[in-house]
Parts: structure tokens; sequence; C-alpha cells
DNA sequence: CCAAAAGTGTTACTCGTACACCCATGT
DNA sequence: ACATGGGTGTACGAGTAACACTTTTGG
């Protein structure tokens, strides 16, 4: 459950201290649909329940060094975007102590999607965003916040390359901006908006499948002044 | 620099806790200019410096109500706005032992700029923000992310309202936008935008001084659906 | 030839912005 | 009378939203 050394010293204060934890709210694409990757916890409280990823923070780093190090540790997964947004604190939502967690969102490219590369937990699993399991603590309300704030993002479209593999179609980003946003886009504003942005450029490969050719694009490389 | 219980108790854990505390970036205007509220530390470390009002989370209560509290007790005011905006997390930002700082935006009302009142610390003063005193800890830093917060905020108009007393003019909400946003703005247009949000309302009142007498405004009270 | 998805332009409307003069009061 | 801020309307451009048909491939 925790990182630090094992051996079980004993840290004394005057005053009570919370834990402080991060948890991550990962988020990827599949089959156009927004997935949330999920662990079955291995230990009490909520023993084999779903929860998210994330664990206690050490004393050398920071918050996001903190993140950073749970996502490798508990997914091995490669994220494209990682960002604090929330912060949770109700006095009860852990049965053992106080904990302080501090919610970050993740995104994860459509390519690199799979999680059980290096992973510490028990088990770990993309599940639908609308059709969750029970959850342990409160991170069902934490997944709410997370999508909420990954929607308001989406908005701006340039968080939606983050979930894009290193090449792909219009049609599948603008399927991710309908996935996250709930409505469904016009297809030539959508191209026209896109493309203005100057976010994107096309490559010179094509997709194929049973339909029409379509072009390839990729993520523009970041500019910093002018051009 | 604490208000828990100071009969000194021992609280022993496995792991390193941090400590956890919310420091609070409270802004106000007075004479058309942005100000922040500043107390000066009675304790070591930095005794003698300035610093964001602020202090430690208590056991049963959660971040937002250690800000509530934290304000209360240290400058009496009342505010009209308390959100968080940012966690600073840097491992040797406190010098005695490790503090997490959760960091909340607050905005006081023109009319009850007078902090005083039911004062914890040893000095509280209204400074502007773009002439500072040297900070105690990472305060600075905070400010400058707290300025930034606002900023943002203020382009959407409706935080303004905040920083207005119960009855105002338009030119004075105008001149609260200038002075956060830097930029200067048109009255047509501002007074033209500000109409159409819905916002405010006139007043029958009247503010007279040596120039022509000036419409009062208010805030409309929120409504939930339709007109 | 059918199914499936790709690709493409124009028009209407909304919103932001630029811009300059007269008005009512206090001194 | 003059100084001080209050108050007002219009025209242009940019960006957003609505709208339907043709194209290319695989099976």
């Amino acid at each position: 459950m925790s990182t630090h050394e094992p051996e079980a010293g004993r840290f004394v204060y005057k005053y009570p201290h919370p834990a402080v934890a991060s948890d991550l709210a990962i988020f990827g694409l599949r089959g156009g649909r927004l997935m949330i990757l999920l662990i079955r916890r291995g230990g009490e409280p909520f023993l084999g329940s779903w929860a998210l990823p994330g664990g206690f923070l050490n004393p050398t780093e920071d918050l996001d060094a903190c993140a950073r190090r749970e996502l490798q540790e508990e997914t091995g997964l490669e994220v494209a975007y990682l960002k604090q947004f929330g912060i949770f604190s109700a006095p009860d939502r852990d049965p053992r102590e106080r904990v302080i967690s501090v919610a970050y969102l993740a995104l994860v490219p459509a390519d690199r999607v799979n999680p059980e590369a290096g992973s510490d937990a028990a088990d770990v699993a993309w599940r639908f965003v609308d059709d969750l399991p029970p959850l342990a603590f409160d991170h069902a309300e934490i997944i709410r916040e997370a999508t909420a704030a990954l929607r308001r993002e989406a908005e701006g479209l340039e968080i939606l390359l983050n979930l894009m593999p290193r090449r792909f179609t219009l049609s599948r980003l603008q399927s991710a901006y309908e996935a996250i946003c709930g409505a469904s886009a016009d297809k030539r504003n959508f191209r026209a908006r896109i493309l203005a942005s100057g976010l994107v450029e096309a490559t010179e490969e094509m997709e194929r499948g049973s339909h029409r050719p379509a072009q390839l694009y990729e993520r523009r490389p970041k500019v910093l002044n002018g051009e």
C-alpha cells in the first residue's frame, strides 16, 4: 500500500497530521468509448473493491512526482498528460486514518493502452466510464469530478490530442470529442475548427479499411513564437 | 501558529506524514487598485516577515472549513467568495517540517474591507499587489498564482461582483476589471456586456459627487431556471 | 452494386471591437 | 463657466453554427 521504507519507523508529531496521497483518474479510449483505469484492491479496507490507482506521498517528492511515480508503479503506463484537478479532504473518507487525497487527471494515448506492464496491484482493468462497478472510498465522486474536468477541457480540443495515437484520422479525433462531451458535432465544422487551430498537420499516410481511405494526421510540435 | 488544543499530545504514525495547512490570498480593492491582505508573522521562522494568513488543518474539518475558519480567526473578514486554486507541496518549503499548503482565493467586497476586527495575528495590513514586501516561505509564488487565477476568472466578469459593495456604479465595476486584468476596456462595450449578462440590475438609487449622478446597480439574485 | 466512412463550401447569425459626442452635477 | 465623470449607438469583422451531397474503397 505504500512505498516508504518498510522498517516501521515511528514518526511522532505534536499535532495530528493527515496522510497525504495522490489518486489518479487515468482515461483512455477504446472503440470510441471513454474508459478509466481501475485497480482491484489487494488489502483492507475495501478488499477486492475497485478503486483508482494512487498512493501515499513520499517525504522527498512533491505531489506531481508522487502522481508520476504511482502511475509508473501501479500501471506501468506512459501518459501524455497529467494534471492535478481537485482535493478530497473529508475527515472520514478513509476509515483507517485521515487521508487527504490530491486527485490527478491523466490521459493515455490510444496506442499504448496496455496497463499490465509494470503492475504493482493485484488486478488492473479498463472500465467504461458510463458503466462503473461499485468503488472504494469516495472514488466514485472523484471520477465524477475528473470526468467533468475532462469535459471542460475537451471543449478546447487541444487536450484530445493526448488521447490519440501518434497518427490518427480526424474522424477518430471527432469521435473522442463526442465520447467526452456527450454532444455530437458537425463534421465539417469540426474539421474546419481543428485545422484552423494549427494543432495538427496532415501526414503522407492514409489509413485504409473497407471504405474510402482516410488522411492520417499527427500532432504538430509546439512552436514557441510566430509562424 | 496553530489552533489545535495546545496540550501537546503525541501523535505517532508508522510513516512520515506532512502537516497540511491552508493559506489565503485575500483580495480587495481600494482606490481602484487591487490589494491583498497580509499578516506579519509573530513567530519563527520568518518572524516579523509578511505572509499570507493561513493555518493548519484540524482533524475534524475539511480544507474548505479550515480556510473559512482561518479567515475568521486571523482577519475577522466576511468574504463573498472563497475557492481553492492550487497546492504547494515542495518538500522543503517550510524549514520546520514538511507542510503541504492548499491555497485559497478569497474576495472581500469593497464595503467591508476592514480586517482588524477579530484579529489573531500580530499585525494585518492591506498591500498593493503590485508593490509587495518580501514574503515568508513561498508566499510570493502563491500570490503570483493567485493573481493569475483571479485574472483568468475576471475575464468572465461574474467574479468581479464579489469585490463590489452592495450597490455600485458600472464605472466602479469597470475599474475593478481594469485593475485586475491590466488592460483598459471600452466603456460602451463593457456596459453593454455586463448588462447583457443579466448579472446586475439597476436600483432606483443614484450616487452623487461633483459630477453627473451615476446609476447604482446591485447583483441580481441567482435565478435557477428561465427568466 | 452495396455498405461504410471520407471529404468538401456557403450562408446566416452572434459576438466582440472600434469609435466620439453630449449630459448632469458640484464648485 | 468649467471640471468631472456619466451615459449613449452603430458599423464592421471574426468566429460559430446550420446545412447535404459526392467520393473512394472493400466486400
